[in-house]
DNA sequence: AACACGGGGCA
DNA sequence: TGCCCAGTGTT
C-alpha cells in the first residue's frame, strides 16, 4: 500500500489542498477555550483532554481545570487529590496522573517552559506522538504532524489510503502523507484545520462532502469511494464481570470507603468497598460478608440486597450487586476511612460509584 | 502486536 | 447494540 501513496502524493495538488484548507479553517474555526492564545500549557491540557474525548465533553471540564491551575506551576504544586478530582468524570484518569508527572517534569528540568523540540517534549508521560505534534504545531508554529483519529479518516479519503486504521503501525503512514502536505507557514492551522474537517465535515457516518474546502482534491469523492472510507478493524466486545459491593454504615451514620490502588483502573480513587466473585454465585451477601469482614475486621450485622447497577468501561462490563449493612466497628487507615455523603463529594469518585451515593443519598431522604 | 484504560453521545 | 471520540503506556 505504501507504494501507492508515494505515486499518488506525487500528483496530488498539495499546493491547493493546503491553501484550501487552511483558509476554511482560519474562516471557519470554531470559537473553543484553548484557542484564546498560544500559551503551550493551555494547549497543553486542552490536547490530554481531547484524547478519545469529545470536544463539547471537554470545554466545561477544560474551563473549570484553567480556572483552578491556571499555570503549569499551578497544576506542578497541586495535591494528586484535586487535580484527580477535577478530572472526575472525565475518564481515562492516567491522562490527568501523568499530565501532573510531565508538568512537573517541566519544572525542574526545563524552567517551567514546555520544550519546543519532538525529542524533548516525546520524553514527557502522557505525550505520544499525537500529541508531540499538536503541541508543537500549535503552540510553536513547528510543521510536525498530530495524527489522530480524524486526521486518519480524513486522509484515508483524500488520498484513498486503505490500511487498516485501527492497526497501530499504519499510523506511519498517514504521519508520512502530512509530512509531504502540511503547510509551513502555517502548520498549527494545517494540522488543526484536518482535526476540524474530521469533526464538522468529513465524520465517519454521512460527511458533508457538499461544504468540504477540499472536496475538488479528494480521490475517495472523485471515486465515490467515501462511504468505504476508512478501513477500520473491529474491537472486542467488553468482558462483564460481577461485583459485589458494600455500603456499610458505622453507628454515626457515615459510610466506609476506600481508596483504590495506585495503579491500574481508576487508580488512586475511591469507592465502596468492592469484590469480584464467581458469575454463578448465588449467596452474594454471604460472600462480601466474608470479605469485607475479612478485610477490614467489621463488626457488621447483616448484608441486604440495595439494588444493581451496570456499568460499562471500554474493555469490561462491572455488573454491581450493592448490599447495606451497619457496623459497630470504626477502624480506619490511610487507604480506608468512615465519611459522610457529603465529604464523599469532596472526593475523586469514579462515575460509577457516584451512581451508588446518588441513590444512598436519594433514599435516605 | 495486543491489551488496559472511562465515559458519554448518537444512529 | 455498536461505533466513535484531538491516544498513551504497558506487556
Amino acid at each position: 500500500m505504501e507504494k501507492d501513496l508515494d505515486a499518488v502524493l506525487t500528483d496530488f495538488p498539495k499546493d491547493k489542498f493546503r491553501d484550501h484548507l487552511v483558509d476554511w479553517f482560519l474562516s471557519e474555526k470554531r470559537d473553543l477555550p484553548w484557542r484564546e492564545n498560544k500559551d503551550p500549557y493551555r494547549i497543553w491540557v486542552s490536547e490530554i483532554m481531547l484524547q478519545q474525548t469529545r470536544v463539547d465533553t471537554v470545554i466545561p471540564y477544560y474551563n473549570q481545570f484553567m480556572q483552578q491551575f491556571p499555570t503549569l506551576s499551578d497544576l506542578a504544586n497541586a495535591e494528586e487529590e484535586k487535580v484527580l478530582k477535577a478530572w472526575e468524570g472525565l475518564g481515562y484518569y492516567s491522562r490527568a496522573r501523568n499530565l501532573q508527572t510531565a508538568v512537573k517534569e517541566v519544572q525542574e528540568n526545563y524552567e517551567g517552559k514546555v520544550p519546543s523540540t519532538i525529542d524533548e517534549i516525546s520524553k514527557l508521560k502522557g505525550v505520544g506522538p499525537y500529541t508531540a505534534g499538536a503541541i508543537l504545531s500549535i503552540a510553536y508554529g513547528v510543521p510536525e504532524p498530530a495524527v489522530d483519529g480524524n486526521v486518519m479518516r480524513v486522509f484515508s479519503r483524500i488520498l484513498t489510503i486503505s490500511d487498516d486504521i485501527g492497526v497501530p503501525k499504519n499510523r506511519k503512514i498517514f504521519e508520512k502523507a502530512v509530512k509531504a502536505l502540511i503547510s509551513h507557514d502555517n502548520p498549527s492551522a494545517f494540522n488543526q484545520g484536518l482535526m476540524e474537517l474530521g469533526a464538522l465535515i468529513c465524520t465517519p457516518t454521512n460527511p458533508a462532502c457538499l461544504l468540504c474546502p477540499v472536496r475538488e482534491e479528494c480521490l475517495a469523492f472523485e471515486k465515490g469511494l467515501v462511504n468505504e472510507l476508512p478501513i477500520k478493524s473491529k474491537k472486542k466486545k467488553p468482558k462483564p464481570l460481577q461485583l459485589v459491593v458494600g455500603v456499610i454504615q458505622n453507628q454515626e451514620g457515615k459510610f466506609l470507603i476506600q481508596q483504590r490502588p495506585e495503579n491500574g483502573l481508576l487508580a488512586n480513587m475511591w469507592e465502596f468497598p468492592t469484590a469480584e466473585v464467581e458469575s454463578d454465585t448465588v449467596q452474594k451477601n454471604e460472600i462480601l460478608a466474608f470479605f469485607l469482614n475479612e478485610k477490614y475486621d467489621l463488626q457488621s450485622g447483616k448484608f441486604n440486597y440495595l439494588f444493581s447497577v451496570d456499568h460499562i468501561f471500554s474493555h469490561l462490563i462491572w455488573k454491581m450487586d450493592v448490599f447495606f449493612a451497619k457496623t459497630t466497628s470504626n477502624v480506619e487507615s490511610e487507604t480506608y476511612r468512615f465519611v459522610t455523603l457529603d465529604e464523599c463529594k469532596e472526593l475523586p469518585f469514579p462515575v460509577v460509584h457516584q451512581k451508588i451515593y446518588q441513590q444512598i443519598e436519594k433514599s435516605l431522604l
